[in-house]
DNA sequence: GTCTATATTTCGATAGAC
DNA sequence: GTCTATCGAAATATAGAC
């Protein structure tokens, strides 16, 4: 007889800090880090300054959790396509990758690029680094069906040439997603081609 | 008599300006935009915040300045880069053109970094876009030298591409320069060389 | 558990002495 | 022209009522 009423609680609980984070991602979108105060977030979220600071001790707390949410789901995204394209053609496995980076960043591209910043300055560079090189592992495990010799850094580099055409792209305001998916295409594969023989 | 004294007075001027915009160019590297106090910049530069504010009239005007001048200098570099290259082969002509990006951003990527992150919330966002315009226009000129079919969004690409190649270069901490010099030479040669046959 | 009110700190900017 | 001292606004976080 109480698990349902906790469970409700705890329900009730979850959407209110999913509000908050998400309050913040709008206010992050809208005016960047400057107007990103406690009390805006807490307004934005339709609770109270009070109540937000029984959910998160502080403000970079909150901020931590946001970015960690939008990591794994990139995770989960880019796992996800390359498991769907086993069975497909080493050009179409690379390019699901390319659409699963450009998903999540072309979405919310301010957003994408705010959180990008933030990582940097929050003691989270040691978090983001090992993201960076599972994320790395995945990409080149399908870049190899395609360039056998890539290694590591071609991997990393596939994946900083996307966000660099994809953040451009956000800042330039262009709303053509398919374009962009086009260019980061040449761009990726152009690269790959480029490979030194060894 | 009146005129060596007046440039005295105007260059010790002009090196207490650049004391401030450089004290302000090394917080940005150390802490970022957090710790970016007017009384902080004061301190390191040397002077006092009244004085800082009698060359100044507030922190964004300081802002302002700093990324002007590293926009005039990169700006600059290009054009150079361009110049020096009117009779050598179109490969060369575009390592060059490269080679003066990464000299810009790689010098100092950490800043080159915040700047970048600056400018988008700063009011000069037209000035930013227009600086990019004439950029991608000195680009296109050398890019459509190896590659005629080339157009100003492949232009812009080829910047776009190179920033994404030196930024996670820099936030990774790689060191070496040349490393990362050639891959991105591969990753603007090999996208140029994937243009659609139009 | 949520709110309002407020204590505390930080920061941008100014006043006024020298 | 430069400094120290300080004002006033904004922002983080907490206290305490309900």
């Amino acid at each position: 007889m109480h698990q349902p009423r906790k469970q409700a609680r705890q329900a009730r609980s979850r959407v209110t800090q999913t509000a908050i984070i998400e309050a913040t991602a709008r206010l992050l979108e809208s005016q960047g880090r400057n107007g990103l105060t406690t009390n805006a977030i807490a307004e934005r979220a339709g609770v109270s300054v009070g109540s937000l600071y029984q959910y998160f001790p502080n403000k970079e707390a909150i901020l931590a959790t946001l970015i960690r949410d939008k990591r794994q789901k990139l995770l989960k995204g880019m796992q996800q396509a390359v498991l769907d394209t086993q069975d497909a053609s080493p050009a179409d496995a690379v390019e699901a990758l390319i659409r699963a980076g450009m998903m999540h960043q072309y979405e919310r591209p301010t957003l994408a690029f705010e959180v990008e910043y933030i990582e940097q300055r929050l003691e989270l560079a040691d978090e983001t680094a090992a993201l960076a090189e599972e994320m790395a592992q995945w990409v080149l495990a399908t870049v190899r069906r395609l360039q056998p010799s890539a290694g590591l850094q071609e991997a990393r580099d596939v994946v900083a040439i996307t966000k660099g055409l994809i953040n451009a792209a956000a800042m330039a305001g262009e709303p053509d997603g398919n374009a962009l998916f086009a260019r980061a295409r040449r761009a990726v594969l152009g690269y790959l081609s480029q490979m030194p023989e060894t």
